[in-house]
DNA sequence: TATGAATGAGATTTCATTCAT
DNA sequence: CATGAATGAAATCTCATTCAT
């Protein structure tokens, strides 16, 4: 029982050199269990397949982070509008949240964000988006309603969700320090607070 | 003579409809030339191999979209700084060349973007972006020269280059209509111009 | 008139270059017809097939060859065998008939000695010795029959006919100078007519 | 296990009689294991690829070979050379050992001296002859050095190494039976031991 | 727990050749 | 005289997956 978690674990790491090299779809099962010095049944044996194995690296670091996401979405809704504005902290929180449990784990989030095409998870990040585009529709409808004349920019909003995920795709994807990840994203996220009512709102006419 | 070209474009349609289903990894010449109804050497007849094919659908407009987007970039460099922030203007007039020009290939585009993984396209979108942090390189950094005590920020420099690029991506990706493609981008160069300079440069320590 | 010629004589000077590199069976008509800035059809009306190209190289300087080689046996045998020993000479002559004759057309000769293999020539070399076989079978015999207790040994026989012709193919195929391959050819011959004839005889038990 | 071994052996038996059918080049994987009830693929798990299929047949033949030629040229080396040309019983006694280990596998070798253009074992006979290029320099070398006003004839002697080589490869290739090979070879050596090195000098000038 | 064997389907690519024009 | 288009057959190779042992 040692001994097979001990394959297991050869089996996820040589999968993950393989897959970051090759990306899923070129990655080679026979490649990888023959560099953990196995075969390729093997990898049958601990996972169901090709997108398991993916998984199996994937799928705890997503749902943390996943987790810490819903989390804030959540408890942003349910506050005022605001609130949301004015206390920066909290975004500043959830910054420093957020980033640790990513780069806790920056390696299979990488694989997951630039490898995973043709993968089960391949679109992985369109759905973050969409989660988030259907957390902030909620809060800019509310705020909308309180401003005469004034309506929801769908596509405003769907961008800015846009924007906001991938200002963490691109920190994780460039920027290799954790520390200096936590320095630029916080002028980033005022930024984006500041200004993304004025941009998601349209007149109605 | 009218045969020949027929099938040529009967390829290229067929190409179109099976990249744009399966990517370009899992796209099979096999069926693109049987739904054609010609046979896989056919292809290997018009072009050099499946990146060819690729290249046939996506070379032109990619090309366009790419001489309007340096010209724009050549002529901001010769432009004092001064003039790039009131002269709000010649974004909206660059924006109005290049929208067009994206939505006249947009199945092409959205292949290029959406479907090249494994292609020799694939890391189109990274290229520009980091065409455009060049561009906008030097003059973050004539402006930084003009002000005591800050200096380029690189980082932020390559994200800004980044959103601005990925707001074209977004808006081909996910607006169908091309007036209102337009009405949406507008708000965002300005907001991009307002912005960037500020972003862009921190504290010189 | 003039254009066509013009035309099969580049598609016979690609070919040459494309045979050299790649052997007969690795060449490709496509490369050999676009080198020469036409298409495979033009190919296929001055030439009947990849073998008629092919043989277009090599067939007049392999048919030269041929008949100084058949004259050369014709006339030995109908010499005595006395004389076959003693005159040198005519040896001398042979050679400096042939040795121009092989040089003339060196790069045809190459093509068909080391480049043939998959095409209809493959065996030309074979069938050469097999010719000098049959030729040099009389001249033993007739002397065999004039000692008594000797009878024709087949095998060296062979053998001999063998060493012969391959004594030419390594000349041509290892010396490019004229002059020089004359030097070395004549000791060689001078040694294989001198004992010859003792080692083709064995006892007859 | 039985079975597994079975048709690994299924697969070079049939490759062998296919390979020496058509030549490596024109040799179809297909037939070959389809005639061996298999698919393709399976050709792929026991063997690299084409010339790995080639390689199991041909391997352990020629290497059994090197090793006896290389052992009697290592030997030869440390000879003297006075040695060399009386010591006939030293090369009966090599041509003894050569012979066997020739005839054990005999399909095997006439695959490789004759079937394998297009192989990475095309060069084999080459590379045999200029490795006893080598061996035979040294001795022609000592040689020349005793022998006021001679030097030795490059030409003549790979001519040589030449003729040595391929009087084994026409022994292998048409002499079926073994024990007359053995007797073929015996005057065949002994007339170039006798020889050899009158036609590797020249004079020097 | 994992192997070793093998499948079966499919991939892209290459080629000599043909033929209407 | 030569093109341009296309065929049709085959080629080697790769792969994820399965399963008896």
């Amino acid at each position: 029982m040692n001994e097979n978690l001990e394959n297991r674990q050869k089996l996820i790491d040589c999968a993950k050199k393989e897959f970051m090299e090759k990306g899923f779809s070129k990655a080679s099962l026979r490649k990888i269990s023959a560099d953990a010095g196995l075969t390729t049944g093997a990898i049958y044996f601990f996972f169901k397949d090709k997108n398991g194995l993916f998984g199996a690296i994937v799928d705890e670091p997503l749902n943390k982070v996943m987790q810490i996401v819903m989390t804030h979405y959540s408890a942003e809704q349910q506050e005022d509008f605001s609130v949301y504005e004015q206390s920066s902290g909290d975004h500043d929180e959830f910054a420093e949240q957020l980033i640790p449990a990513m780069y806790e784990n920056r390696d299979a989030l990488l694989l997951l964000l630039e490898k995973s095409a043709g993968s089960r998870y391949e679109d992985t990040v369109d759905k973050i988006i969409n989660l988030t585009d259907q957390a902030y529709a909620e809060l800019a409808k509310k705020y909308a309603a309180s401003c005469p004349g004034k309506k929801v920019d769908e596509y405003m909003l769907h961008w800015f969700s846009h924007v906001q995920i991938n200002a963490f795709v691109h920190l994780i994807t460039h920027e290799p320090d954790e520390k200096k990840a936590l320095k630029h994203i916080k002028p980033i996220i005022d930024y984006m607070v500041k200004e993304w009512i004025e941009l998601t709102l349209e007149d109605d006419v």
